[in-house]
DNA sequence: ACACGACTGGAACGCTGTTCCAATCTAGAG
DNA sequence: CTCTAGATTGGAACAGCGTTCCAGTCGTGT
């Protein structure tokens, strides 16, 4: 039988877990989810697709990696000596801006959760929670509750600038999409009908924050 | 050139875009997103891949197509004629219930918002609100958070199902990730050490009605 | 000098979404 | 009734994907 040449030389920097990660996270950044591909990464690493599942199991591995990286660096970025209502505005800008910027993290965040920055979060959340007076019998539920929406909203908002990411601005998109709300039947949609020209001048980093502030003072009163 | 057969006989019944939906559906209801193929799904249908591109335009449309499917039948479901903290709860309630149903339901809306479905929670959500008392100035954004969150949370609540949808079971997954939870360093992780315990043993869909309870508890104590 | 395990890279496999097009049906015109 | 034009079908073909496999190469300890 014929022997292979392997013609091409050998690397002479090592491949690693952190390598393949962070140009992972280049390729996710540069072009989306779909623009990950393992031989798109093998290229771009010089080497052939074979050498990276020798460092990563799979694919899903790789972008739990991936997502990994990105969400705790910025939980860990967040100092906690502010007032709690700070510190847990601070804390969901973060993970808001953090997704805003990596889109495809949040769609990942939403998959697959019980991630390892997840208890850094119940953790920042949570204590402050408590310095706010959240009694121990409802705490675990408030916190839960904060995560999750922080999560949520910020995974939402994410899924949406991924409509206007290519090409068309946000301006326009969120324009016609007012004007297909305005088309709406006034009978059956009078509360859509009238909102619909706030849609395409709304501020979504803030809008968060306000839904964010929301909860905390929700929060708060149930407390007593 | 040599002519194609065509040997089996052409399929009496009409393909169209709800019987694929409708397929597409239970395919995806039996085996989750990656269970969805066009091949599969002309199986099932006695059908050619090509004949159903005649009908949906690609994957995503097919996709969305359901979703919105799922989502809208939830939705025209809630009555209206409850008291509006009531309804609000009907509503997150089924939209939680259908999510939790259809998981990859979830992912596809915080993936690919505006679907059809949206206007139907807006008109919903904010015509309880108005009812409530929240002023005017406030409502859109109001609604627009309360609507993120129910999306965001229970997508969030969908993708962790989906960790012990197959085989493993409920208790075994949460029990080992309390596990893990309470090795953490004590120190660094004082309060998820704490509250590792309850995690087992917490129930989705009443956290998830605490958390809109409390968002709703903060929207109307914001009113004033 | 040698051997052995860590590591590499590229070929190959089975599957996917999508495109393409001959074949076939349906409806209406003449 | 015949003919034809368009709507619809089904399956072959294509490019590209994640993953597996394995011959080859390197560095290190003996």
């Amino acid at each position: 039988m014929a022997t292979r040449p392997q013609q091409s030389p050998r690397r002479t920097d090592a491949l690693s877990k952190e390598r393949i990660v962070e140009a992972a996270i280049e390729m996710l950044d540069a072009g989306g989810e779909k623009a990950l591909t393992f031989r798109g990464l093998a290229a771009r690493l010089a080497t052939g697709s074979g050498a990276i599942y020798w460092h990563v199991a799979n694919k899903d591995e790789l972008l739990a990696a991936a997502t990994d990286d990105v969400i705790s660096r910025v939980v860990t970025d967040v100092a906690g000596d502010a007032e709690p209502r700070d510190a847990i505005r601070a804390m969901a800008l973060g993970v808001f801006d953090a997704i805003d910027m990596h889109p495809w993290a949040g769609v990942q965040l939403s998959r697959r959760p019980w991630l390892v920055a997840l208890p850094q979060l119940f953790e920042g959340f949570g204590s402050q929670l408590e310095a706010l007076g959240v009694p121990e019998r409802v705490l675990f539920d408030s916190t839960s509750a904060l995560v999750g929406h922080v999560l949520g909203a910020a995974g939402q908002n994410a899924a949406n600038g991924r409509l206007y990411a290519e090409g068309t601005d946000r301006a326009a998109v969120l324009g016609s999409v007012a004007e297909e709300w305005a088309r709406l039947d006034p009978a059956r949609f009078p509360f859509v009908h009238r909102v619909a020209a706030q849609l395409p001048e709304h501020d979504d980093r803030e809008q968060f924050l306000t839904g964010v502030d929301l909860f905390v003072t929700g929060i708060v009163t149930a407390r007593a």
